[in-house]
DNA sequence: ACCCTATTGTTGTATATACAACAATAATCA
DNA sequence: TGATTATTGTTGTATATACAACAATAGGGT
């Protein structure tokens, strides 16, 4: 018994210090082992990369839904030309190589989304979002708005404007 | 016969793209809809770490080990003061909520890594890379330093260096 | 009409991850 | 010494992801 009460305190302390790490990469990783500049800085994108997410991922949780799901919504949502076919929607993922089929079937499950044989060409499927997603959205992005809020303060304008530069060019 | 055919082509059509994708981010996502220039660097940055990622992940494949396993085996490595206890690893990885107890538990299994109970404190085990982990690091360290390279050219130093203080300022 | 190929989506399977409960040992301190 | 708390690692369960095979429909040419 007094292990889960432990166990609760434990995982409140270590939360609590991973969400208020604001420190050096070195400090986080506890390395100091990089070849260069860049392989620093290679890695630091996908450990801040990990670090959004699961604050995105927390902002998440307690409406049920994965950050993949709510960024299905989303482009739903900004789609004003109707339905969705599922191969357009999965060109418009971060991680293109998730299976858009099971994400929306959860989205389904949920009632926030709805799907339809399309009658046309009867191999597409039209994803809709319902009045549930909208409303769901609506809840949500207030929050996601608050955290990107946080996010415009750290950097200048110039300052996102040269770090989305610079990772296209990395992948260029 | 011929669907599994049409499979292999059509795949490999898709990773060709993707993998030579040389493009700008919206066209990446096929999305212009970002809510200023801060928003599409953080949505940047996961979707640049997942193209880093995966071409990590290209590389080691054939080699029968994911990103993450690759990082212990090189964590191990580096660390030239003998075994290492499970938490120390921990520490040192990039997506810290993983379960280290199966990842080294999937190298033992491999014969990469050693596992023994540590004596003097029973909670603890002393992880260890084994000689053929050792001999493996060294076929592919080659490859991913190669790899690095390429991204080497893409940055100056001095972009490197930027790239870097930006990103440690977005989780500041 | 028939064959071939392309497009689009689904499913099986293995693996990975997240989260929390659990368990074992060690340290502290009354 | 014995109770309490801390540290360290393991396990169960649900969910997610990767990869490839499969299936259904559409289109184009003969």
């Amino acid at each position: 018994m007094y292990l889960t009460f432990n166990t609760v305190v434990h995982t409140l302390i270590v939360s609590t210090f991973i969400k208020a790490k604001p420190m050096k990469l070195e400090d986080e990783i506890k390395t100091d082992k990089f070849l260069n500049t860049h392989h620093r800085s290679v890695i630091n994108i996908m450990f801040t990369a990990n670090w959004l997410l699961s604050r995105i991922s927390d902002i998440l949780a307690p409406f049920g839904i994965s950050e993949q799901q709510y960024n299905v919504l989303r482009t739903l949502n900004n789609h004003k030309a109707g339905p969705m076919k599922l191969y357009m929607i999965s060109e418009r993922m971060i991680h293109q190589t998730s299976n858009v089929t099971r994400l929306v079937e959860k989205l389904r499950q949920k009632g926030l989304v709805k799907r339809e044989i399309c009658e046309d060409n009867r191999r597409q499927v039209d994803i809709t979002i319902t009045p549930k997603g909208e409303q769901m959205l609506e809840r949500v992005n207030p929050l996601i708005m608050e955290q990107q809020k946080e996010i415009n303060e750290k950097w200048t304008e110039e300052q996102a404007e040269i770090m989305g530069c610079l990772l296209d060019q990395v992948r260029s």
